[in-house]
RNA sequence: CGGGGAGUAGCGCAGUCUGGCAGCGCACCUGCCUUGGGAGCAGGGGGUCGAAGGUUCAAAUCCUUUCUCCCCGACCA
C-alpha cells in the first residue's frame, strides 16, 4: 500500500472530547472518527486491524466446529414480545416502527432471533451438538457511550450460541469455546485473563469473562498467586477469616458519638481499629422490600451478592426516609439491636467472629461498644457478602493469596441452561421420540472493544504498538528523501518483495520530511519499520527499527527483508 | 435518569465577567527554501460564534428556550 495513496488523516493534538488512551490514539492515528455518540466511523487503518481481529475469531471459531451466518440486525417486536423482554430490556433498546407500523428494534444481541430460527430447524437429537456464530454490528442505546470504541452504542460482536441435547453436552460445549477463547487472545499477543464472573442479566448457571489487563479497565479481577482461580471482584469469594480466640463478652453500653457518622469516624473516635465494628447499611428492592445487611467496618459490600442472595431484578440504597422508618434514626448511627420495625438481617461471614463490636443505636450522635451476637441482636442468615480485597486468602487453595488487577471485558461465555429455549419452545425429540427441551450456551467477543482494549494494553508516549496479528500493517517502508531518485528506487524494490513474502507492507513515499514520517509510522503503531536512506544505500543497508523496543538493527538489504519475514512469521505462528 | 462541564475555522484554544472590526497556534492552498525525529520565510483560503427567540443604536458576549457533546454514577461485548 502506498501511504501517499491511502488515506491515514492522523492528528497532532489529542481531541478533547477523548479520555482513554486508546479512544485518544485511534482519533489521532485516524483509525476512527466519531459520527455521533457512541457511534464511529471505520477508517481504513481502523478497519484493517478490526479486519485482522475477526479472521482470527473466525479461523478459532471454524476450527471449534462453529458454523459462520449472519442475521439481521433489524428485529421482529414479535420475538422480543415472545421472550418477554420487549418489556423487560427497557430504553437500551432502540424500537422503531415500519411504513406499516409494525414494531422493530435494533438488535442488542440475537438470542431471540436464533432461538426462534434452531425451533424451526433443529428437531431431532441427531442434529446436535451445534453451535452457530456470526460477526455482526450490533445497537444498544447505552445512556452513556463513552471511551470510544470500549463502550460504543453501535458496535462490533462475534456472537456464538450452541444447542445441545442435554447439561453435560452443553458443558461440551462451553468448553470447547473456552479452549477456543484462549487461543484467540493469546493469538491476539494480549495479556490477558479469564475469570469466573457474574451472569448479569443475560442468565444461566456460570460463566467466563476474557479480561484484558489494562490499569484503565473498567472491573476489577482477582487471581490466586498459587492456583488456577481466578474471577471477577463480583463474583470473587471472600473466605471468612480465622475466628477470634474467646474473649469475655463485656457489658453492652451506649456511647455518646456526636457527628461520628463514618466507620472511620467512628473508630478514630473510641481509639478502636475499624475491624471491631459493624458497618449497617438498608437496602430495597424497589417494589417496598427492604434488608439490613451487617458487614465488619473494614469490609465493602458486595451489591451483587447481597442481589443474588435475595433473588431480587434489582437493588439499591434505601432513602433516608425508609431508614428513618425502620430504625427511627438517621444514618450514620444504624445498628441491628432495636429496630423499630422487623425487617431480615444478613451479615457477612466475617461477623460470625467478632465479639464486643461497635454498633450504631439506632439513635442520633449515639452507638453501643461491646455488641454481641445472640446476646444482643440475631442475623437471620450468614452469608458471603463482602468484596473480596488484595491479599486475602484464595478460596479454593490453603496457601493462595489474591491478587488484584484491572481489566476490560473482551469477552463472555455463558452456560444459560433452557432460560430461552424454555421461553421460546425450542424443543427437539430424542433417541426415543420423546420432546427435550433444547440446552444453550451464549459467546460474546466484542471485536472493536478488543482491538482498543489491545491499544490500551500497548502503547507509549509516542503512539501506538500494535501486536503484530492485528496490526494494520505488519511493516512500513520509509524512504527518507523521496526525491533522491536511487532511494525511491530501491525504496519500492524492497517494497514489492517483501509484499511478495506476504508481508503487509505500507510504503511511505510521501514527500515529507523525516520527523513527520516516523512520528506517523510510530503513532500508528506499525510494528515493523524498514527506514531506507541515501547514507545508509551508500553502504548497501537499511534499518530495521522494531516498534516495541525502539531497538534498530543497521543490515544488510536481504538480511535486512529476512529478518523481517522471520519476525512477521514467528508472530503469527501459534500451535 | 441524577450530578458536573463544554459548544467560536478541520484540530487545540483565547475572546464572554465589563456588549462596540471574530482572533491565535496547528492543519490546508501557492511560491521559495529545507530533508535522520512533527523545519523556516512570504503570500492565501476557510466562520450562519450549536440553534431559535428576546433586550439593545449595536450581541460570540446580556436574558429565555432548545439541541448536541464530554465527565462522574447504575448497565454491558
Amino acid at each position: 500500500m502506498l501511504y501517499s495513496r491511502y488515506f491515514i488523516p492522523t492528528l497532532k493534538e489529542t481531541p478533547s472530547d477523548a479520555e482513554v488512551v486508546s479512544h485518544q490514539l485511534m482519533l489521532r492515528a485516524g483509525m476512527i472518527r466519531k459520527l455521533a455518540a457512541g457511534i464511529y466511523n471505520y477508517l481504513p487503518l481502523g478497519l484493517r486491524s478490526i479486519r485482522k481481529f475477526e479472521n482470527i475469531v473466525r479461523e478459532e471459531m471454524n476450527r471449534a466446529g462453529a458454523i459462520e451466518m449472519l442475521m439481521p440486525s433489524v428485529q421482529p417486536a414479535e420475538l422480543w414480545q415472545e421472550s418477554g423482554r420487549w418489556t423487560f430490556y427497557g430504553k437500551e433498546l432502540l424500537r422503531f416502527k415500519d411504513r406499516k407500523e409494525s414494531e422493530f428494534c435494533m438488535g442488542p444481541t440475537h438470542e431471540e432471533v436464533i432461538t426462534d430460527l434452531v425451533r424451526r430447524e433443529i428437531k431431532s437429537y441427531r442434529q446436535m451438538p451445534v453451535n452457530f456464530y456470526q460477526i455482526q454490528t450490533k445497537f444498544r442505546d447505552e445512556i452513556r457511550p463513552r471511551f470510544g470504541l470500549m463502550r460504543g452504542r453501535e458496535f462490533i460482536m462475534k456472537d456464538a450460541y450452541s444447542f445441545d441435547v442435554d447439561g453435560s453436552a452443553a458443558d461440551e460445549s462451553y468448553d470447547k469455546m473456552y479452549q477456543a477463547y484462549m487461543r484467540i487472545f493469546e493469538r491476539c499477543g494480549l495479556k490477558f485473563r479469564a475469570v469466573e464472573a457474574d451472569t448479569g442479566s443475560i442468565g444461566g448457571s456460570s460463566s467466563h469473562e476474557f479480561m484484558v489487563l489494562a490499569e484503565s479497565g473498567e472491573d476489577a479481577i482477582v487471581s490466586c498467586d498459587s492456583c488456577h482461580y481466578a474471577a471477577n471482584v463480583e463474583k470473587a469469594e471472600a473466605r471468612p477469616d480465622q475466628l477470634d480466640d474467646k474473649v469475655a463478652q463485656l457489658p453492652l453500653e451506649k456511647v455518646a458519638t456526636p457527628d461520628k457518622k463514618t466507620i472511620a469516624d467512628v473508630a478514630d473516635f473510641l481509639g478502636l481499629p475499624s475491624d471491631r465494628t459493624i458497618k449497617t447499611l438498608i437496602y430495597t428492592s424497589g417494589t417496598g422490600d427492604l434488608v439490613m445487611a451487617l458487614l465488619r467496618g473494614d469490609h465493602e459490600l458486595n451489591e451483587i451478592k447481597l442481589k443474588n442472595s435475595l433473588c431480587w431484578e434489582e437493588i439499591q440504597m434505601a432513602s433516608e426516609e425508609q431508614i428513618m422508618a425502620v430504625t427511627g434514626s438517621p444514618i450514620g448511627f444504624l445498628g441491628p439491636i432495636g429496630l423499630k420495625v422487623k425487617i431480615p438481617i444478613i451479615a457477612d461471614l466475617g461477623i460470625q467472629g467478632l465479639a464486643n463490636t461497635v454498633v450504631g443505636a439506632n439513635e442520633k450522635d449515639v452507638h453501643f461498644t461491646n455488641a454481641n451476637l445472640e446476646r444482643d441482636f440475631q442475623v437471620d442468615r450468614f452469608i458471603d457478602l463482602r468484596n473480596v480485597v488484595s491479599g486475602d486468602a484464595c478460596p479454593r487453595c490453603e496457601q493462595g493469596k489474591l491478587e488484584m488487577w484491572r481489566g476490560i471485558e473482551v469477552g463472555h461465555v455463558f452456560k444459560l441452561g433452557t432460560k430461552y429455549s424454555k421461553a421460546l419452545n425450542a424443543t427437539y425429540l430424542d433417541a426415543d421420540g420423546k420432546e427435550q427441551i433444547l440446552f444453550m450456551g451464549c459467546y460474546g467477543i466484542g471485536i472493536g472493544r478488543t482491538v482498543a482494549a489491545a491499544i490500551e494494553q500497548n502503547h507509549d508516549k509516542n503512539g501506538i504498538i500494535f501486536p503484530i496479528p492485528i496490526a494494520p500493517f505488519h511493516c512500513s517502508v520509509v524512504a527518507l528523501n523521496t526525491k533522491d531518485k536511487g532511494v525511491m528506487a530501491e525504496a519500492e524494490e524492497i517494497y514489492f518483495k517483501l509484499e511478495k513474502c506476504g508481508i503487509e507492507v505500507l510504503f511511505d513515499d510521501r514527500d515529507e520530511r523525516p520527523g513527520v514520517k516516523f512520528k506517523d509510522n510510530d503513532l500508528i503503531g506499525i510494528p515493523l519499520q524498514m527506514v531506507i536512506g541515501s547514507k545508509g544505500l551508500a553502504e548497501g543497508k537499511v534499518e530495521v527499527k522494531i516498534r516495541k523496543t525502539g531497538e534498530v538493527l543497521f543490515l544488510p538489504i536481504e538480511d535486512a527483508i529476512a529478518h523481517i519475514q522471520q519476525l512477521v512469521g514467528s508472530s503469527l505462528n501459534y500451535e
